[in-house]
Order: C-alpha cells, then structure tokens, then sequence
RNA sequence: GGGCCUGUAGCUCAGGUGGUUAGAGCGCACGCCUGAUAAGCGUGAGGUCCGAGGUUCAACUCCUCGCAGGCCCA
C-alpha cells in the first residue's frame, strides 16, 4: 500500500511532494499558528474581502465605544473586544454588512492625571505653572503612545476594526460635531448654567471624581449633633404649648446654612410631652427613632400626645438655629418643611436638615421646593469673614464653637460624636466638603420620560441591566453636569458677555466661529484650550466683549456623541449617518452602565430628529425613520476580578497583562475560556489555568481529530469526490453524526442571533467532544485506516463534511484555528464563508433520540461489565436490553454498535411479555397533580403500587382507575411511566426507564476468543516497541500456557490479518528475535516476532 | 445608606413555566486503551441547591426576611 516515512508511519501518497491536507501538529505553540495567521490575513487584506463580500446586502450597525487611552489595556478589556468580535463576525458570516470603524476617546481627566503622573506634579496650580499649552501638547502625545498598545493587542485578539478609518475624539472634525450638538441643545433651551454639588478638596481648590473619592473613604470621629427646632405657628394663640422638632446631624458646620427641614412621606412620627414635666412642651420626632434617641425606657419619661404622618408637617414653619446669615429679598423659600423620599428612620431623628449648598440630597430638595440657598463658605473651605463668632475659621474647625453656640440659644438638644467613613482628599489627606459649584448643565431631567421610552424598546443581555440599573437611574434622572473645570478637552462652545451674562451664544461649527471672530481662521486652528480662548467679539446686543467660558466638556459627552461625530456630521456624510444610525448592536462592560449607555441615550434623545433615523413613534408622520434607542440591542459584560475573586487592581498589583498571556496561550483558548466561563454577564474569577482546562482540552480534540484521523489518512488518497456515497446512502452512524451537525448549526446559529454567546460555544463544543471525537470517530477509527472501501469514503466525506463545518460555526469564537483548518479542508477562509450552510441536511430526530438511548444502554453497560469484572477485551454471549417503549424502535437499527462497543454478541430486548420482565409503574407528579391535586402524593403512590397484570392491560388500551379517598379518576398514558425490570441471573444496571443486564458467564470458546484478543492486542504493542511500521509483515510464534496455544489456534486467521503476521506458529522454539514474556489476563507465555519481507 | 446582581459537588460554573433520581468540566479514586500516543476512553465517589420563615398536594425553583460576596450610586 505505502512505503514507511522517517516517523515509521506510512507516507502519504498525495499528489507530487506537498500533503493534500498539511498536519497540524498538537505541540505547535499557538502562538506561531496564530501569527502565522495574522501575516496571511494581513497580506490578503481578508477583513476588507470580507467587507466587500456583503457589500450592498442589508447592514449590522455595530458602534465601537471608544477606549480611553489613557493606560494600557488589561484583560478585562480583551474579554470585552472578544464579545464586540464574535457578534460582528457571527452577522458578518451571515451575510450581512458590518462595518466595524475603530474609536478612541482622547478627551479627559484619565489622560490628564496620566500625564501630571509622567510630570510628577499634581493639582491644577501646577499645570498652571507649566502652562495650558504644553499641558495639553502632552496630553496629546499622551494619547498617541496607548492607542499603539491597544491597537497591538485588538489585532493580537483577532478584533476586527477598521483601524485606517479611526475617530478620535480630540480632533478638529470630531471637536466641530460635538460643538454643533451642543449648540443644537442650547437652541433648544435644554442647556443651562445652574449649580452642583460636589465633593470639593478646600486645600487643593479643586472638585474630585468620584473614583477619587472612593479611594479616600477613613473612619473618623465627627460631632453627632441633635438640636431642638421651634415649629413656627404664627395661628397658635397665646400660651400654646412650645413644640420643638427633634433634628440630627453630623456636620454641626453646615447648621449655618440651613433653610428647610425635610420629612418622610412614609414615616410616622410621634408628639412626646415629659411626664409629670412642668413645661407646656412637647417634642416632635419620628416614632421609630424615639428608642434610640431617648433611651429604651424613653416611655417612662415621656407620654405620647399625638402622631403625625410626614405629609402633615409638610409646609408648617419653623425657626432655624442661627440666624448668622441673612436671607435675601425673593431669594427663595425658608424655614419649611418639606417632604422628601430619602428621609429614613434609619438613623437621627427622621427629620433631616437641608443646607442645599453643602449636599447633593439638599440641593435637589432646595431645585424642587424653590428653597433659599445660602452660602457663607469660601472656596478655601473657610467661612466669611463676615460672618459672626465663626468668620475667617475652617469650617471643620468651627463644629465645636457652633455646639457652644448651640448650647448658649437653647437649641442643642445633646451632643456626642459618631464613628463614621468620611471622604477624604486622597492627595492630601483633607476631609472633603460636599460644595455646591456652578456648572454648565443639559436638561435631560426635561425628556427623561422619552428616554425611559427608548429604553424600553432595547434589547438588554441580561434584562435586569435595562429594567433595573439603568432604567430605575433613568427615572431618577437629574440633569447631567457637562461642564468641567480642566484643560485637556472638547472646549465647551459658548461665550458669554462680560457686560450682561445673559447675553450666551453658543457657537456650533468653524465658519460660525470663524463669521463672528471677522475673519478666516488660521490653518493650524487648534480648537482646544488654551488657543480657543484668544476668540473674542463685541456682543451683538450690548456693548459688551463675548468671551469663551473657560470650561471644558466632560468626556463622557464626547464618547456620546459618536454615532454623529465618527463622522463628522452634519457638516459631512450625512448618508452616513443615516446608513449607519442606529446601532444594532453596542457591547460594554458593566460599569459603562452610567457611562457610555447613558451619553448615547441622552445626547441622541435631546437632540431628537436633528439626528436622522431618530423619531419617536408618535413623533413621526410615518412608521419610517422611526427609531428607538441609539442602540437596539446591548450586551454587558461582568467584571473580571483575579483568581480569588479580589478586584483587580494597580495597588494590588494582580492586574493580569493580556501580553503575558496570549504568548502562551493564544487568543483562541482565550477567547473560548472567556465566552464559555460563565454568563457573560456576571463577575467571574479570572484564572489562568482554567484556560487550559477548557479550552485547552476542546482544542486538543479538535486538532486531534482534524490531524491524527482526518488528515493522516485523507492523505492516502481520500479527496472529496463523485465516489463518495450520498449522505442518504452512507452507513446510519454516519447519517447520525450529519443529523447532529445540522442540529448543532441551527442550535448555535439561533443562540447567537439571540446573544446567547455561552450557550451557543458550550452546545458546540460538547458536540465536538462528545458526540464526534468520543462517539463517531472512536467508533468508525477504522473506517480511516484504508481509504478504499466505500464504507471508508463514506466515513471520510462525512468527517470532512463535519470538521469543516465545525470550522464554521466555531470562527467567530476562535478565528485562528478554525481558519487554518477551513482553509485545510476546502481551500477557502472560513471567514469568506457563510456561518450556515444554505443546505443544512436532515436533523432526523427520531435517529438522534435513538442513538441517544443506545449511548444510555452503552454506559450501563459498561457499567455492569464493571461490576461483574469482566474486561471489555473478553467478548460475552449476551446482553438483555429493556428500553422504554417509545425508544425501541428508534434503537434497534443501531443495536450492532452497542455489540461491538461491549463486546457482546448478542443485545436482546425485552418486551412487556417476556417472563424476565417485571412491570413497574412509575407516578408523573406533574400531570397526576392536575388530576389529583391534595390527593397527588396519595395517588402517586397507588400508582406505584400498581401490578403487573394491571400495566400490561394498561399498554394495550384497558381502562386504569385510581381512587383516592372519594376521588376516582381515570389514568391516561401521560400520567405514569412504565418501567420494565429485567430479573434472573445477570449483572444488572439501570437508570430511569433504562436497564441492561449482562449474561457474564465466560464459556470456554468466549474465553478462547477473549484470548486471541489479548494476544493480538500485546503482539500491536510488540510491533510497535520493535519499531515495525505499521504496514510491515511479519512472523510470530507463541508458545506457553496450553489454553493460549488452543485459543491460538482456534483464532488463527483472524489474529494473522490483525497483526499481519504471514506465519503464525505456536509452541517450542526459544531462538527468536525478540522473544518476550508475556501475562495475558493470568495465563503466561512468550511472544516472538521477527519482520519478514 | 440606596439600587442591581450572585450564592448549586473540593474548584470553576450550567440548569430549572414548581413535579420521578439536580447536571458538566477540572480535581480525586479505580480501571481501560496503546494504529489520535508529550494523546485518548470508561466507571465511580462526592450536593442541607447560603440560612430562616411563608405560599403550595409538592419549593433548589415563587414570596418575605436575614447572612455572605460583587458592581454601581450616595
């Protein structure tokens, strides 16, 4: 057939010196295989082939969120990429068009605090110092240097972007877009100037994101304060009792600035009066609270004289504790009480004092309810000088001269400190002050319902993200501060006279800014700080100069306002946009919940039908154009924390670099490890050596049966070809395995399509596992050794078929090894190729239960080979099979390969008739329950209880009844399963409805034949150590143990052709070659074997 | 403090419109195979489905309250 090669396998015989199918050796670091790769893509510039393959056919719109380059990128964010990837290539493959533009957000603090790092300063006095214009040709620089590092790794990953056609959010272009939104929001009044609360470093003069903030929580000790407030009655005549309202805080400070006191609409609160006290007084607080702030045994002291719902105190007046501020003529509402939702009986007195300058809380309190707003604190944390007793001190520092004052008026009610986490500056250590600021503001509080209207309309993976967290944020919206006080930036397009700050323009493109200026701007306009802030011009309706406000856009407005800005729209491709909005499909991690999800649901509904594809239904005359959010569907990705579940972080040090990884692994186990840990959703631990466990293992497999079965062989001549039988006529295993693989495409084509990403791979790669490599090619393994057979053929073209569509199915999860072997196989890419082939074949369910109930019957019986201790190599007479009888028929064409699976040579089934079956009946709880409901335990057990005589009439069409106390209903099949028990002399197995019974005697004759098969199996082994190839013939003499001599020579044909032995001789001679002593299964011998011819 | 999520075998995780005996991989034990071999296969042991109440004929699944962890927000 063949001559040896150099391995001592037989060399192919493919046409002239290249394989038709090359090896792909299971030690081939994936990392040459997959680079390899790269270089080939790169070179057939295959992302853009298959690009202009779908061409014109219907669009995917897929929106890249746009990195931060600020750092290097980490795992998590190839775990991100992998999912962005495997649904672009998933559609792509399925024919449609997916454009896939490459983003980087450029913009922001992250790149500003990377650079002061680099720099070693910190603070804004210090880029100051430096300047505004190296600070941010820095920045700039800065940006330039991470993009490289990410774009290295997506391409490493296999993440297909347009790289060549990139948006940056620091550009001219990009800038002008994001300015003509924001112009296009001032012409619709929902940009104003308005106050905000933050948390406010005094020493370093400067607000802290919240990321900062978290980092600086301490446990201090604070003045825990509670004073005693007049309730005001100006109807109560003379004499009335004096009521006071009990009110707690911890910051005594901000008491200076209070106007309003707040109450819980859901709180019931309590009137006391001190028994036996001489004082007409009563105090007034919430009756969940009394307890804890009057002492346990408060009932004692104090008797009850009324309860009030929070919604009665609501607009009553009341006196504040200092009067050291004054309140300015019509500049808002004092000394009310108000109703708010975040009041609790959690802890104070359940009436919480509101300092709308110094508290988010209050702030929003002091918007609704039109309250005073009074603020007696500089921005270097210190009250005015003005301001008696406490004037020119650190406000922190006044807390225990507040108390005293307190105490001198009669207002303090007790005074103690309280253990608590408080803010602290993380540079330097300064407790923080929550401190109102002005900002720039969108009022996306005005069209929170349309956003909520939007939402409603994606499609959330998983659900909970859209209904939960961001829709329940969504209904508590309050407007979005897109001002920032930094350099390095969008620069916020509105200038304001210095003569009237009424007088806002907002500028929204270059010509304009470039018409008011007078003049043509210069080549090199830079539109960023500190350049932008040289164009001024005399106000159009005073005399006065309009000058630039000096804040910067958040970020986060930048990033939202890609879908218009990637490309430069309205200024250009405005086809573009209308081709290309909304989204299909956007994939973001978790956190980008509040970030990225909301900027692209706020910009695009506040700016409405100035973008296209962008109405409401009831906002549009027709069904066209008609648009929800700017995304339709969203999958989330759950954090990644490290082995131990700990978060990830710098200081920790356990961030896991992707570039140590990949190295070893490869971006195909990674990628696999990633989609099939978990739900993609949930927060998983990252450990590096399940990737091994398992994708490592499918890989394996994979190329293990592509090389070491396929390819092999193919190579002896096999090619895919009019011999190769139709599916129709192939051997049933065969049909069986193309019946699964159609099943499996249609099962992971439909998962995909629903976002389904774990499912869909785990379904895949069981298939690939379990029912290919462990079921059909470890049965028919010898259906390769010899290509010639039509059976063989047959065996060939469907491995192809199945590995090649395998390839498919798996490209979009692990786009290296499933394109080198694609490309094996047939000779194209599998990613030019369609995910699902336009002729799938035949799912034939009735053949896939069948097969299904034979590997159930196979299991046990090897299970019960087991227990009897019979090895498989020892053929058995008999195997009595009972199924349930729906299955049998679907199981006894298969029957031959559960014989030869155990070695049996005969599989009998057993019927109801049979006298070594016993009927039993087993109760489906389910369906009984309808009938029987109370009565289900009861009547289950009647079922149970059922005999024989009874089931077997039952099968063949008799009327059951079941009576349970005065209950008597009628059995239908649905309601019992019957199971049939095989009984008598044999090794038993059974699970549910599934027995197999193993005869084990070993007749001499089956012991015979047990033997041969130990023989030939050690003379392979033999053959093998002697290094013979495989096609070598040769010469064996055995001799030993009588009974072997027997089996021999009752086996003698068949132990030649299997060993291919030309002689086989038994008995004497000591002389030859490699004469071995051998046990086979308890009888010894000696072995000899010589190569002849 | 609030919102959302999670808690299932030693580990990592599936699953379940409430219904007979809750699954997988890894690990472990035992065994097989040796023509996929720096591989492969089988069999088995292992679970109060976080806890406590409740609804129900029936709860791992639904409800309530806890406990623990995570994320986001204060």
């Amino acid at each position: 057939m063949s001559q040896a090669g150099a391995d001592g396998r037989p060399a192919p015989v493919g046409r002239g010196p290249a394989l038709r199918y090359r090896q792909l050796p299971a030690d081939l670091p994936a990392d040459d295989l997959e680079r390899e790769l790269l270089a080939r893509w790169a070179e057939e510039k295959l992302f853009q082939r298959t690009l202009a393959a779908n061409e014109g056919r219907p669009e995917f719109v897929f929106f890249e969120g746009p990195p931060t380059a600020n750092g290097r990128p980490g795992i998590h964010h190839v775990f991100a990429r992998t999912m962005k990837d495997l649904f672009c290539r998933h559609r792509a493959m399925r024919g449609f068009h997916v454009a896939r533009k490459a983003g980087w957000d450029t913009h922001g603090l992250p790149v500003e605090i990377e650079v002061e790092k680099q720099l070693g300063i910190s603070g804004k006095q210090d880029i100051e110092r430096i300047g505004v214009e190296k600070f941010n040709q820095l920045c700039r620089e800065s940006v330039f240097r991470y993009r490289e590092d990410w774009q290295r790794m997506s391409e490493r990953i296999a993440y297909w972007l347009d790289y060549d056609d990139a948006y940056a959010t620091y550009t001219n272009d990009y800038v002008e877009s994001v300015w003509w939104a924001l112009k296009t929001l001032h012409e619709r009044k929902l940009l104003y100037l308005g106050h905000k609360i933050l948390p406010y470093c005094p020493r370093c003069g400067t607000s802290l994101s919240s990321h900062e903030v978290a980092q600086g929580y301490k446990d201090v000790s604070d003045p825990s304060v509670y004073v005693a407030l007049d309730l005001v009655d100006a109807s109560a005549a003379a004499g009335a009792p004096r009521r006071r309202l009990l009110v707690w805080t911890t910051t005594p400070w901000t008491l200076v600035s209070n106007v309003a006191l707040a109450v819980s609409p859901s709180i019931e609160y309590v009137e006391l009066r001190k028994r036996g006290g001489k004082t007409n007084e009563t105090i007034i607080l919430a009756e969940a609270r009394a307890a804890a702030v009057l002492g346990e045994d408060y009932r004692d002291r104090w008797e009850s004289v009324a309860t009030l719902g929070g919604a009665s105190l609501a607009g009553r007046r009341y006196r504040r504790p200092l009067d050291w501020v004054p309140f300015d003529e019509g500049g808002g509402e004092h000394e009310l009480i108000v109703v708010e939702s975040f009041v609790s009986a959690e802890d104070g007195s359940g009436i919480v004092h509101m300092a709308p300058a110094f508290g988010a809380d209050d702030y929003a309190a002091g918007q609704r309810h039109g309250l005073a707003f009074l603020q007696p604190v500089t921005g270097r944390g210190e009250f005015a000088a003005d301001v008696p007793v406490v004037g020119g001190m650190f406000v922190k520092d006044a807390d225990a001269k507040i108390v005293d004052e307190l105490r001198a008026r009669g207002v303090l009610w007790k005074a103690g400190k309280l253990e608590h986490a408080y803010p602290h500056c993380w540079r330097c250590d300064t407790p923080l002050l929550y401190y109102a600021r002005t900002s720039w503001f969108i009022r996306t509080s005005s069209y929170k319902d349309a956003m909520l209207t939007r939402n409603a309309r994606v499609d959330w993976h998983p659900p909970e993200i859209g209904e939960g967290r961001f829709g329940e944020w969504l209904v508590n919206n309050i407007d979005w501060a897109i001002s920032r006080d930094r350099y390095w930036g969008t620069p916020l397009p509105l200038w304001v006279c210095d003569t009237d700050p009424e007088h806002v323009e907002a500028i929204g493109g270059y010509a304009e800014l470039a018409r008011r200026w007078g003049s043509e701007l210069p080549a090199d306009f830079d539109p960023h700080k500190p350049y932008i802030d040289k164009y001024t011009w005399k106000c159009a309706r005073c005399e006065g100069t309009m000058t630039r406000v000096s804040e910067v856009v958040d970020a986060w407005f930048d990033s939202g306002s890609m879908p218009f800005a990637q490309w430069h729209y309205p200024f250009e491709n405005r086809d573009m946009v209308a081709r290309y909005y909304p989204a299909d499909f956007i994939a973001e991690g978790q956190d980008q919940t509040r970030g990225w999800f909301y900027s692209l649901l706020a910009i695009a509904t506040g700016l409405g039908d100035a973008l296209p594809n962008n109405l409401l239904e009831h906002e549009a005359a027709t069904n066209e154009g008609v648009n929800t959010a700017p995304y339709r569907a969203v999958v989330v990705n759950g954090v990644l924390l490290d082995a131990k579940g700990e978060k990830m972080s710098k200081r920790l040090g356990n961030i896991v670099d992707p570039d140590a990884l990949l190295p070893v692994h490869g971006a195909d186990a990674l990628r696999i490890s990633l989609i099939a840990a978990s739900q993609v959703w949930m927060p998983r631990n990252f450990d590096e050596a399940a990737i091994r466990e398992t994708a490592g293992r499918f890989l394996i497999t994979l190329k293990n049966v592509y090389s070491g079965i396929f390819a092999l062989y193919a190579n002896f001549g096999w090619e895919p070809g009019g011999g190769d039988p139709a599916p129709a006529d192939r051997p049933l295993i065969d049909r069986w395995v193309l019946s699964r693989l159609a099943t499996v495409e249609r099962d992971t084509d439909a998962l995909l399509a629903r976002y389904e990403s774990m499912l869909a791979l785990r379904g895949l790669m069981e298939f690939f596992v379990d029912d290919v490599s462990n079921w059909y090619v470890r049965l028919n393994r010898h259906r390769f050794y010899d290509v010639d057979a039509p059976d063989n053929r047959a065996a060939f073209a469907t491995l192809h078929e199945v590995l090649a569509v395998s390839c498919r199915l798996l490209a979009p999860f692990a786009p290296f090894v499933s394109d080198w072997i694609h490309r094996e196989l047939t000779g194209g890419s599998v990613h030019l190729s369609t995910y699902v082939r336009s002729d799938s074949g035949e799912v034939d369910i009735f053949l896939e239960r069948g097969m299904e109930s034979l590997r159930k019957l196979a299991t046990l019986g090897r299970a019960a080979r087991e227990e009897a201790g019979v090895r498989v190599r020892q053929p058995l007479a008999k195997m009595v099979c009972v199924v349930p009888d729906a299955a049998t028929e679907a199981v006894r064409p298969l029957v031959p390969l559960l014989e030869s699976e155990l070695n049996v040579k005969n599989v009998e089934f057993v019927s109801s008739a049979d006298t070594l079956v016993r009927l039993e009946a087993k109760p489906n709880f389910r369906s009984l329950g309808k009938k029987f409901g109370k009565n289900t335990p009861a009547a289950a057990q009647a079922v149970t209880q059922l005999g024989g005589d009874a089931l077997r009439n039952f099968e063949r069409g008799s009327p059951l009844f079941i009576s349970v106390g005065e209950e008597s209903h009628g059995l239908e099949a649905d309601d019992l399963t019957i199971i049939r028990r095989a009984s008598g002399e044999m090794v038993v197995k059974e699970e549910g409805a599934y027995f197999a019974a193993i005869d084990a005697t070993v007749t001499p004759e089956l012991r015979a034949e047990g033997l041969a098969r130990e023989l030939v199996s050690r003379v392979q082994r033999l053959r093998k150590e002697a290094g013979f190839a495989v096609s070598d013939r040769i010469s064996v003499v055995v001799w030993g143990d009588p009974e072997l001599e027997g089996a021999v020579e009752a086996h003698r044909e068949w132990i030649a052709e299997e060993v291919l032995a030309r002689e086989l001789a038994t008995g004497g001679s000591t002389s030859r070659n490699a004469a071995q002593a051998v046990d086979l299964d308890g009888v010894s011998a000696h072995v000899a074997l010589k190569r002849v011819g």
